[in-house]
DNA sequence: GCCAACGTTGGC
DNA sequence: GCCAACGTTGGC
């Protein structure tokens, strides 16, 4: 089981829209080291979903329900989709705010490469984002 | 709206 | 193979 962060802008694909729809096929990914982590996702990995631009924020936790396939939006085949599935809201959102002020999460990807778009957790990190938002 | 970070492209 | 130019992401 490994645990992943994956974000979206929310005018582009809001969390809103994935719980009302109860699955994604996360394609569109066009940077390798985005695509080399989606690759290495399972089925029932955990994914936290995070709102960037406007919220900044993490809302929710998402499942991986399909692991990494040609994507189907690209005319290149070495890029990859996987499928998503909800799997519960974040009680309170986590602010990006909070993950940088918080030690703990001090390493964490989503600070230290602010553009990369899919990355991995340590369970740690996971463990303290889950307690943070419930 | 600006800009830092960073990836990609293309000329040499 | 280097690097300047350019495009994109995403925080501020």
């Amino acid at each position: 089981m490994q645990y992943w962060l994956v974000k979206s802008e929310p005018d582009a694909y809001s969390w809103a829209r994935f719980i009302k729809e109860g699955r994604v096929c996360w394609d569109g990914v066009r940077n390798y080291q985005a695509r080399n982590n989606l690759q290495l996702m399972q089925p029932g990995d955990l994914v936290l979903f995070y709102h960037s631009v406007s919220e900044k924020a993490i809302v929710g936790m998402a499942k991986v329900d399909k692991a990494a396939y040609p994507d189907p939006s690209a005319d290149d085949p070495k890029w990859m989709a996987v499928d998503l599935v909800p799997e519960s809201a974040f009680k309170t959102p986590v602010t990006l705010d909070q993950i940088k002020k918080d030690p703990r999460l001090e390493n964490i990807a989503l600070l230290r490469q602010s553009r990369l778009s899919v990355m991995p957790l340590k369970a740690e990190e996971f463990d303290v984002l889950l307690a943070l938002g419930n």
